[in-house]
RNA sequence: GCCAAAAUAGCUCAGGGGUAGAGCGGCUCACUCGUAAUGAGCAGGUCAAGGGUUCGAUUCCCUUUUUUGGCUCCA
């Protein structure tokens, strides 16, 4: 007998909670049309089009029913039959008969009922609904779809639910979600007083407060050492330029509707940057250039606007107005593939340093509308994809899936508790180099094309910060915290050595200050416990009597009495080593 | 942009056709404290904005804005 992989075996069972779903619905809902209803990560979706909006008190009901469904301990029946049955079965249901229309000739087509319900599905599914657990699955939301993924085609409603082999295994997955809840960036922003967004001030546009542009610096700072060190130069551009310039890169014909509208000034049209490489390549041809100055290497922490959909926003991890670690390399064709192994490693390296360790890569090959000599393709993927394997990542490629200028590398990193976000990109672009007349002299004597390639290793700073809260949870490692250590005299008897304990912290270049207030020492160690500031310094008779500290870490662990020069240096350790408390 | 829901104090939330409530936070005062909340008092709101229904709207209706969960998009 085939063993079933413990994930096929989760799959065909929310594949079969699914069509319980819809036989639910359809006894509540008479005159619902169905459409698809597949298996998904963590559960399963079914998409219909009801004869009214549902409102979350439906979700109750619909889940009574779909238990009511399982206890009859209906048989899942697989039935192949012709498309002309299929048609006649399905006659009622627009959506079904447009799925048998794609189901291609030759292949059988079958159908599995459960009860009065019958469906048009590949399956498998499981036998009867008694391997179903009515307490294993719980209804998640109601949702918007378009009809099979198309912007134009009619609004369906899904409904999300999930489901587990067993109760214990849902309960761990409710538990993982309010996990999820409480890393949430947008909620710790807030509680820990990093960033905010102002809807009167515009959506989609992020204010940095003092502690959020703490980590910011620490990070830029890091940035800016790190790409001096691996051969790069940092160049300033404007935010705004002329129409001439967005004309030239094709960003006006290609992206205009992704771009803030136009500003007029000196009977000129001026666009806010939705990019930084015009910019970079206005730099490039304002001299002429030799194969013997390439590579050039330029770096910028550069803001850019675009115009994202109104719904599209979501706290810092998409917005309206955000900071690209942007480079762009110029390259002659034989420094190429030198180049982007280089670029990759140094990409590797510094998401490395944040503590990210799992990153796999994506290769975006040529698509069908492409620019650029197809040979320049073929050598830039090749480049690209030897640099993966230099590096032994492992990568997954995506066929035609490059931007139409050139192909390029995503990394994607997997945070703490596993969820996979993409932060470094690497692009090759065939498009601007032309549109601009970029060249350079050979070691011949003629002017060539040079390479360009754009980069981003952390993506955007608000987006990479977003996704730096949710992966420590808010408690940041101690180079990065924002306050590194607080000073709490236990009563205000110390007040006066808490402040020269801060000072001699201060000198020694860490981030520290003392709590005054008149609370108790438990509510100053509560208090700092719930900012998630690391090292909580506890001073009282004990400690001024002896010159020395006790320390408190984040983690529960005390040390106490102990002489403030052994603490600084390590502290000083650990921020140098960029470790995280354990 | 589309579907649905939501918007009440800085935060979390209760309330409800008749002048607005709690906890936390803030401020003031008392307490002088040893590893996750000392006590008391005070201040704080055009109930998102605009329009409508009504004798009266924060509450009901409409529009707009924003937010949330999805869909689409993401150069």
């Amino acid at each position: 007998m085939r063993i079933m992989h413990e994930h096929d075996r989760l799959d065909t069972l929310r594949h079969s909670m699914a069509h319980v779903m819809a036989e639910a619905v359809l006894e509540l809902f008479p005159g619902t049309q169905i459409a698809i209803g597949p298996a998904i990560e963590n559960g399963f979706y079914y998409d219909f089009d009801l004869p009214r909006p549902l409102v979350n008190e439906d979700l109750e009901t619909i889940t009574e029913k779909m238990k009511a469904i399982i206890v009859r301990n209906l048989a899942f029946e697989r039935k192949v039959i012709t498309r002309s049955e299929a048609r006649e079965l399905f006659k009622d249901q627009v959506y079904k008969l447009e799925l048998l229309d794609a189901i291609e000739e030759g292949e059988e087509v079958s159908i599995y009922s459960l009860g009065e319900f019958t469906d048009l599905c590949r399956g498998p599914h499981v036998e009867s609904t008694k391997e179903l657990r009515s307490d294993a699955f719980k209804l998640m939301n109601i949702a918007g779809a378009y009809w099979r993924g198309k912007e134009t085609n009619p609004m369906l409603t899904r409904i999300y639910g999930t489901a587990w082999s067993n109760a214990k295994e849902l309960r761990l997955y409710m538990q993982h979600l309010e996990d999820v809840e409480k890393r949430d960036h947008r909620k710790l922003g807030r509680d820990l007083d990093l960033f905010s967004l102002h809807e009167e001030a515009g959506p989609g546009l992020v204010y940095w407060h003092p502690n959020g542009a703490r980590i910011r610096q620490e990070i830029e700072n890091f940035w800016r050492a790190e790409h001096y060190a691996n051969g790069y130069e940092m160049v300033y551009t404007p935010h705004i330029g002329k129409s001439w310039l967005w004309e030239t890169s094709g960003h006006l014909g290609f992206y205009k509707e992704g771009m803030y509208p136009s500003m007029e000034m000196d009977n000129a049209d001026y666009y806010i940057k939705p990019m930084n490489c015009p910019f970079h390549i206005m730099i490039y041809n304002n001299s002429k250039r030799s194969y013997r100055d390439l590579p050039f290497r330029w770096a910028e922490l550069g803001t850019v606007y675009r115009y994202e959909k109104a719904g599209t926003m979501h706290g810092l991890l998409r917005v309206r107005g955000f900071t690209q670690d942007d480079a762009h390399l110029f390259v002659t064709p034989d420094q190429m593939e030198e180049e982007i192994a280089e670029v990759l490693r140094f990409s590797l390296y510094m998401l490395k340093s944040f503590g990210f360790s799992d990153i796999a890569a994506y290769l975006s090959t040529r698509p069908e509308k492409a620019v650029g000599d197809p040979k320049r393709w073929d050598d830039a993927t090749e480049a690209l994809r030897r640099a993966i394997e230099k590096e032994g990542l492992s990568y997954e490629v995506d066929e035609g899936g490059g931007a139409f200028y050139g192909p390029k590398i995503d990394l994607k990193i997997k945070d703490a508790i596993g969820r996979e976000w993409q932060l470094s990109t690497v692009q090759f672009d065939f498009n601007e180099p032309e549109r601009f007349d970029m060249t350079f002299v050979d070691r011949d004597g003629t002017e060539k094309r040079p390479y360009m390639i754009h980069r981003a290793l952390l993506g955007s700073l608000e987006r990479f910060f977003g996704v730096l809260i949710e992966h420590y949870a808010g408690a940041f490692p101690p180079w990065l915290a924002p306050e590194q250590i607080k000073v709490i005299p236990v009563s205000d008897a110390y007040d006066e050595y808490a402040r020269s304990v801060v000072s001699e912290l201060k000198k020694a270049g860490l981030r520290a200050s003392g709590d005054y207030s008149d609370n108790r020492m438990n509510a100053k160690i509560r208090t700092a416990q719930n900012l998630k500031i690391p090292y909580m310094v506890i001073l009282g008779e004990r400690e001024k009597e002896s010159n020395g500290v006790s320390v408190r870490y984040r983690t529960g662990r005390q040390e106490n009495s102990i002489a403030l020069g052994s603490f600084i240096k390590q502290v000083q350790a650990t921020v140098a080593a960029k470790a995280q408390l354990s």
